[in-house]
DNA sequence: TGTGCCGTGATTTTT
DNA sequence: TCACGGCACA
């Protein structure tokens, strides 16, 4: 037995040498959870547990992949090799693949990412003609996410008075309808949202015993890791796999359950005892990550919440620095303050920039930060936004890709269909999407059966479908005997799709192109990756892969030396030397959105407490008096969260009005003597507006006055356009609203040629030939 | 079929 | 402020 367990202290070393029977590990912030979880399988392995009985979940691919790297070190490459771990969806995926005729899919079905499932949702409020104020997709599609992570079929939410009546209360009486069509055109063009992975696993546990005993053959060990954040679908697939063996190992904090709006239960973990009384209780509570000021200051705030499993967490580190509380007159004070602070890390105690975080409730407060560390010159990188995956370009591509494998793919079909324009428009994917609803089938069999002949298409459509038909059907040819990236690569050039970015010729194709390459490099990557003796890599096992990675999954290596910005949930799991959380304010953090109820408020606080936690020597806790909300200033106060802590770990001298009752009332601006020197503050920091948006401002202005100033053009009574074909440039023209002007180019080609006109009065306009309706005057 | 303009409304989001 | 959907117009 090699000797890494003396690597442990004493209670992760009995935790990792608890290797039969249920065990729950209540592990608080920096006290090695991880640690535990790869030793605990490393231990398995060397007992010599055969690697494929181990199943591990994790909640990212990041910390699976991290975990499994660590596990390799300690045991050897051919040990850890056959290891199942993986995420819920992940793991749970695959296995849909091998059940799928089970449940009556294929084993192609795609995975619908949340986008394509807001998108069919979209579609589904359209075709009942709801209004569209009422149910809006985010909250429609909401609901029906938190109805599939609770096992809530349609037809069990249609059945179950409780809910029809709680949606009828909130004026949403018609969600179990959309539900069920939502979910019958997702099974109608074989594909599965997220939550399916879940929902559709326990179903299939549930109707197949014989399955569900296969794998819980097979399966002899279960550990899961962040439990507090695992829903209902995940705890019970959990229970039914370690129904027999009973060995099951949680790993979880129940102060960073900060995940309850996405379903997860936190009862999950506090539970626990109740499915496994047997289990055996671990408690890591010394914090081996920040100083003592830091851990005090957070245990004086998560005390403050009711609902919590007792434990003292302590650290014996330095007892370091007081935690930094500042106030700022506005939010671009914060953004420059903080960029001065990291300035003088850097110089004076020879910080990396990598060691410092900036955590924020909301994604749109990075702005701000983002234009102050480029004037102060700070390198920084930003988590959020818009993914890789999320791209156009890649959506695209990937779409072709996914219709390809999977024709019944309808959101595939639908992004590729006129991408590039093949003039096949609204109009007629309407037509198709009526009869494929009425027929209850994918887009793609209508375009490929006898039902296209009963919609009454013109000659001109139905040649155009059926060289769409074609080009695809070509691409499915080669999916059996062209490697992944040969294939991608012959489907973005034969689709037409990159030589119309080609002849967009403009920066933004060119970027996309590039993006383009990034994909079809990172392919070829994969396949080298994956690559097994006389056996090509096909396309279908690159996009089983890549449809549950996110751009976290995605970090370039060359991002060192880069201060990190991100929300406080995606900073969960990670840990900074200095932290800065700004923005702490009231009706921002804790949201204005959760202050009604106790129970979202204690999960505010709890995100409040990961915020403080991931700070190892230094937390700041950063507020401002006065900030743009949507683009106008907003009075603010201090967060009540502030207050939750014990002042004795605090250093408050830099933050004024902090233990001030605050005067502001929750409705509309109060009036305050300092309103006024706020905004003169806010002035003299703002940054001067670029020139760019300067001119533009000119420009509509100008706009505006040409519009009051415009004299009618006289127009001829019989005015009477030209042929469009005979138009050259060089001509004088009359336009029936611009008046007289001279074409200085025409390009294109007939019939979608377009001349650029320069006109007396309003100046250069390109203008589409077979719609100007020009006069030849000269 | 494609574009540009206007009005609206706006958390967090491991998959 | 900014992104997105609807709609008029080319």
């Amino acid at each position: 037995m090699s000797d890494f367990l003396n690597q442990l202290n004493e209670s992760q070393r009995a935790a990792v040498e608890c290797t039969n029977g249920a065990s729950l590990v209540i592990a608080g912030a920096g006290s090695g959870k991880t640690r535990v979880l790869t030793y605990k399988i490393a231990h398995l392995l060397e007992k010599g547990i055969d690697a494929r009985s181990i199943l591990a979940l994790t909640f990212t691919n990041k910390a699976a992949r991290e975990m499994k790297e660590r596990i390799t070190k300690l045991v050897g490459e051919e040990a850890s090799r056959n290891l199942q771990m993986g995420t819920f969806h992940s793991i749970f995926s695959k296995i849909l693949r091998i059940e799928s005729a089970s449940l009556g899919y294929s084993t192609n079905y795609s995975i619908y990412d949340s986008s394509d499932s807001k998108s069919v949702i979209q579609a589904v409020i359209k075709s009942l003609s709801l209004d569209t104020q009422n149910y809006k997709p985010a909250i429609v599609q909401s609901c029906i996410s938190m109805a599939k992570n609770n096992l809530i079929t349609p037809a069990v939410y249609a059945a179950s008075a409780e809910i029809i009546e709680r949606d009828k209360a909130a004026k949403l009486s018609y969600i179990a309808e959309i539900y069920r069509l939502y979910n019958a055109r997702c099974k109608a063009s074989d594909a599965m949202d997220f939550d399916d992975l879940l929902l559709n696993t326990n179903i299939l546990f549930r109707d197949f015993p014989d399955v569900l005993a296969k794998y819980q053959r097979y399966i002899r060990y279960i550990l899961v890791d962040e439990y507090q954040d695992t829903n209902f679908a995940q705890y019970l697939i959990i229970k039914k796999l370690a129904a027999n063996h009973r060995n099951i190992c949680v790993v979880g904090d129940d102060a960073q359950s900060i995940y309850s709006f996405r379903g997860a239960k936190i009862e999950n973990i506090l539970n626990f005892k109740n499915d496994y009384p047997e289990y055996q209780l671990f408690k890591l509570e010394q914090n081996y990550r920040s100083t003592q000021n830091i851990v005090n200051a957070a245990n004086s705030v998560i005390a403050k919440n009711s609902q919590q499993i007792p434990k003292n967490v302590f650290s014996k580190n330095a007892e370091g620095e007081l935690v930094n509380v500042i106030s700022n007159a506005t939010d671009i004070e914060e953004a420059y303050s903080i960029a001065n602070e990291i300035n003088t890390l850097k110089r004076e105690d020879k910080v990396n920039l990598d060691e410092i975080a900036i955590l924020y409730r909301t994604n749109a407060q990075s702005r701000v930060f983002e234009d102050a560390f480029r004037k102060m010159g700070i390198a920084y990188k930003i988590y959020g936004g818009l993914s890789f995956y999320q791209r156009k370009e890649i959506k695209d591509l990937t779409s072709y890709f996914r219709l390809v494998i999977n024709p019944n793919d309808n959101e595939a079909f639908k992004r590729c269909i006129n991408e590039p324009a093949r003039g096949i428009g609204d109009t007629t994917l309407e037509k198709l999407e009526t009869s494929a609803n009425e027929n209850q089938t994918s887009l793609w069999n209508v375009i490929n059966s006898e039902m296209l002949g009963s919609i009454n298409f013109n000659k001109g459509t139905l040649a155009k479908l059926e060289g769409f038909v074609k080009l695809i059907k070509g691409f499915a040819e080669m999916v059996g005997n062209t490697d992944a990236y040969n294939l991608a690569r012959h489907i973005a050039v034969a689709s037409g799709y990159l030589n119309a970015l080609k002849e967009e010729n403009t920066q933004e194709s060119l970027n996309r192109i590039e993006n383009i390459d990034e994909l079809l490099n990172s392919i070829q990557k994969f396949i080298d990756d994956n690559a097994e003796e006389n056996q090509i890599v096909t396309l279908n096992q690159f996009m089983e892969t890549i449809s549950l990675l996110t751009d976290a999954d995605n970090e370039d290596e060359t991002s060192r030396e880069k201060v990190t910005l991100m929300t406080i949930h995606a900073s969960k799991g990670l840990e900074f030397n200095y932290v800065f959380v700004v923005g702490i304010e009231e009706d921002l953090f804790p949201s204005k959105r959760m202050v009604g109820s106790p129970a979202e408020l204690e999960e505010e606080r709890r995100l409040f407490y990961v915020a403080i936690t991931r700070a190892a020597v230094k937390a700041t806790l950063s507020y401002s008096n006065f900030r743009y909300k949507h683009g106008s200033p907003t009075f603010c106060v201090p967060s009540r969260f502030i207050r939750d802590v014990d002042e004795k770990f605090l250093d408050t001298s830099r933050a004024r009005d902090l233990y001030d009752t605050p005067k502001a009332t929750t409705d509309g601006m109060p009036v305050d003597p300092r309103t006024k020197a706020y905004s003169r503050d806010l002035r003299s920091v703002a940054e001067p507006k670029s020139t760019s948006t300067a001119v533009n401002e000119v420009r509509r202005t100008l706009t505006r006055i040409q519009e009051v100033n415009r004299k009618p053009v006289a127009i001829p009574e019989n005015f009477e356009p030209d042929d469009p074909n005979s138009i050259k440039e060089g001509m004088t023209v009359l336009h029936q609203k611009f008046g007289p002007g001279m074409v200085v180019s025409i390009e294109g080609s007939a019939p979608n040629n377009k001349a650029t006109v320069v006109f007396e009065m309003d100046g250069e306009k390109t203008l589409l030939l077979k719609f100007a309706r020009l006069k030849i005057l000269n």
